[in-house]
DNA sequence: AATTCGTGGAC
DNA sequence: TGTCCAAGAAT
């Protein structure tokens, strides 16, 4: 037990000095800090570093959160991914002001309550805003344990995960922990790294069983992962005679929650593009529409998601009479560009109004 | 326990 | 080009 707590000194030492400077650093307000760890979740500093000063502009507490409208929130979330994320902030802000007067807990069993926070993260929340000597377990963490231990099992499975939240929590600085979860997550980001770790600048280089062993990239074992599908999908975009677009709004669960995105059809993967004709006929068969003039064949667009790839083919033509499908708005393009869209449809949509203006 | 959730950067 | 994966949680 003394060994540990000299590791963690050690890796404190490394962290007075090389600490990244990142904004939500410093920060005692449970709510910025919640907030900051909910859109760190599975994704990079650098992406959340262009979203974080703008939302909590936006979203100031857990009152305005609960007060927003959930389009508002996901506005501000689009792009970002993992839109369940948004969702769970949104019933999450509801959900402490009902119970807790919308004060936010101190106490991690409570922090588990809320939705979309989990182990790691409510460890995360009191150990950094609270000094509480809760371990963290997250991506960097478990690379930099797996090759400390030289770990000969998945990280990915449940011994494997077992043993890492055990070692994460000997390991833990009783006496400065929220530093020394951040320490650790800053050592597996820029020195502990994926691939070329540099462990010549590492506190624990000493201890490191694998560095030892000369063989850190072997480490951290992962199961094998299935191939990813290849999908399809026809995008069809409706404009009436005053060039508003049509829009309709995915479902509130699942892939894209709650997004907007024109009209979208499943196509077979191993079937050909389809032509302006079977298009038509689309359009005439499953929404009773007309199309005016000529259908446009726009470029397709690749999009690559966590378990499959997606191949859309976008079409636009002027409609008449066409069976809508709630819910759905039609919208030029100044208000459309205020929908929140995922990237894969702002790419649609952008190909096809920049690279063609409409006719006429 | 195994899947399902986005997106962009590194290599 | 493809592959990996990042402050994971929910189902």
């Amino acid at each position: 037990m003394a060994l540990c707590q000299q590791l963690a000194h050690a890796l404190l030492a490394y962290y007075d000095k090389h600490a990244r400077s990142l904004p939500w650093r410093g920060e005692n307000d449970l709510y910025r800090i919640w907030i900051s760890e909910i859109m760190l979740q599975q994704t990079g500093v650098s992406a959340v570093e262009k979203y974080y000063p703008k939302f909590l502009s936006h979203f100031p507490d857990v009152q305005t959160l609960a007060q927003a409208p959930l389009q508002s929130l996901l506005l501000h979330w689009q792009g970002l991914g993992y839109y369940q994320r948004a969702h769970h902030l949104h019933r999450a802000a509801h959900y402490i002001i009902q119970e807790w007067q919308g004060i936010l807990p101190e106490e991690r069993e409570l922090w588990l309550k809320v939705p979309g926070v989990g182990p790691s993260t409510a460890s995360a929340i009191l150990a950094i805003g609270r000094n509480q000597p809760h371990a963290i377990l997250d991506g960097n963490v478990k690379r930099v344990l797996a090759r400390f231990l030289a770990l000969q099992e998945s990280i990915d499975g449940r011994s494997g995960q077992k043993i890492l939240w055990q070692a994460a929590a000997r390991l833990t600085s009783k006496i400065r922990p929220g530093d020394y979860a951040q320490a650790i997550m800053d050592l597996g980001a820029t020195v502990c790294t994926r691939t070329q770790p540099r462990c010549d600048q590492c506190p624990w280089q000493m201890a490191c069983v694998a560095c030892n062993a000369g063989n850190p990239s072997a480490y951290p074992l992962r199961n094998t992962k299935k191939a990813k599908p290849n999908k399809c999908e026809v995008a069809l975009l409706f404009y009436n005679s005053e060039d508003k677009f049509y829009f309709e709004q995915r479902s509130e669960k699942g892939l894209l929650a709650s997004l907007w995105q024109p009209c979208s059809l499943p196509w077979s993967a191993d079937r050909a593009r389809p032509d302006a004709a079977t298009i038509r006929s689309l359009v005439q068969e499953s929404f009773a529409g007309h199309v005016e003039g000529a259908v446009e064949l726009l470029t397709p667009v690749e999009h690559l998601f966590t378990h499959f790839k997606l191949t859309v083919y976008p079409y636009r033509f002027r409609v008449h009479r066409l069976f809508e499908r709630a819910p759905y708005c039609w919208l030029p393009q100044v208000e459309w560009a205020q929908l929140p869209m995922a990237t894969l449809h702002q790419k649609v949509m952008h190909s096809s109004l920049i690279t063609k203006p409409l006719p006429g």
